[in-house]
DNA sequence: TTTGCAGTTAACAATTTGATAATACAAAAC
DNA sequence: GTTTTGTATTATCAAATTGTTAACTGCAAA
């Protein structure tokens, strides 16, 4: 999701390649890491594969129209926590009221300058950003996603850097249930291709190492943190 | 701040009493909590006295500007998590970027429709507050579907995940009665093929653990939750 | 080169879950 | 009152999932 220290993925769908080669341009300058597609359903698949933190979608495009598109993502519960924003020339008010309601983030009206682009985009990760970075604590537990160490009762605790991940993605919810799918694409990205084993070793590991029942499995689901 | 099933604070900062009324008067008709401030001064007083969710800053006021005040609230750890949007005549690229950067969460440009004005609140609280859409509560009866957790009067509850899929989707809409068709292809899906017993087990099983008689059987139609 | 570690995979054991069949039961239809 | 239809219950077996150990690979430090 928001691992401290990853790069943002943007992906950004629009039908003229032209908008498409300048905002990728600029968010790419910005630091970012673009992907792009074509039409709707381009989009669609590129947000599974890519699993980006943020869609800048057209409205107009071929095939599936962008609020089909937000829609349909929507209701996956993979996507509850992508940020969207809708990039369009349609700047009648139904529309754009629509828009949001559908779940947007936000709703530019085209044409806009790369630089407010770019400075909305910041503002939004501004926003979500802070709420999940710096130092978690639960109860005797601290773990400092910046320094990567992990204390317990105040002796450290040494984890390899998948173990420390896999421990901060999880305590930075406790309680919520991540599936498989999830840690594999917030501790491993969607690049690499490894087996399911290789998570339950690692869940293994880092409850060897931490000796402290924290780690819950729910069958058929996935794992959640629970102190 | 932002507890949840709290009114949302709002405060509107602007010189022009018709916006100051219009913007207000929108806003307390989707339940939100209002207060105004004139200018940049009275805005910051507000502010701490009102402690507001959202800032709602107009950019052009006697006194301080809306960038000043920004500039302030953001140098203050109290007000780091508040929201703030300006909106303004301003609409020039620069204002707007440097709006941005100021530590702005959205940038609005007058003239804008109430309509569209709401909406932008609404999404980005939407995003904020984290909506507990996730859990479903039915009298003592608990059902978070991010935690996988069901609890009844304070005890959880062990459910296998096609158990707990199945109540939760009975229990979604209480009343309602569910085909024997609607449960299948809900919680089984359309691609495997399994008996009708399958689902009598399986509600038996819900019903045995949850220990509560909430599952009513519709004889020959189907199945429904009620409390 | 050797050693040690992180990351991954393989193989098998242990456990949990899901599905079915057989039977029992209840209510409506005849 | 018997038959029919539909549901509940139980036991049982099959399938899926996870835990665990050990081994393999690549890399970097000694």
């Amino acid at each position: 999701m928001n691992v401290p220290g990853t790069v943002k993925k943007i992906l950004i769908a629009d039908d003229e390649p032209d908008i498409l080669e300048i905002i990728q341009y600029n968010l790419q300058n910005e630091g970012y890491e673009v992907a792009t597609a074509k039409n709707g359903n381009e989009a669609l698949d590129e947000a599974k594969r890519f699993n980006p933190d943020l869609i800048i979608l057209d409205i107009m495009m071929p095939g599936k129209n962008g609020i089909e598109v937000c829609n349909i993502l929507r209701l996956q519960p993979a996507f509850n926590d992508t940020l969207i924003i809708f990039l369009t020339a349609l700047s009648d008010e139904g529309t754009e009221v629509k828009g949001l309601e559908t779940g947007a983030d936000d709703y530019i009206t085209k044409p806009v300058s790369p630089k407010v682009l770019v400075s909305k985009v910041n503002a939004l990760f501004r926003r979500i950003i802070k709420e999940d970075t710096g130092t978690l604590q639960i109860g005797d537990l601290i773990i400092d996603r910046e320094k990567y160490i992990v204390t317990y009762q105040g002796t450290d605790i040494i984890l390899a850097r998948k173990e420390f991940e896999l421990l901060a993605l999880l305590a930075g919810k406790p309680g919520k249930v991540f599936l498989r799918n999830e840690i594999l694409n917030q501790v491993w990205g969607t690049e690499v291709i490894v087996g399911d084993r290789t998570i339950d070793v690692h869940i293994r590991k880092v409850r060897q190492k931490l000796n402290l029942d924290c780690i819950t499995t729910v069958k058929g689901v996935g794992y959640k943190f629970d102190l």
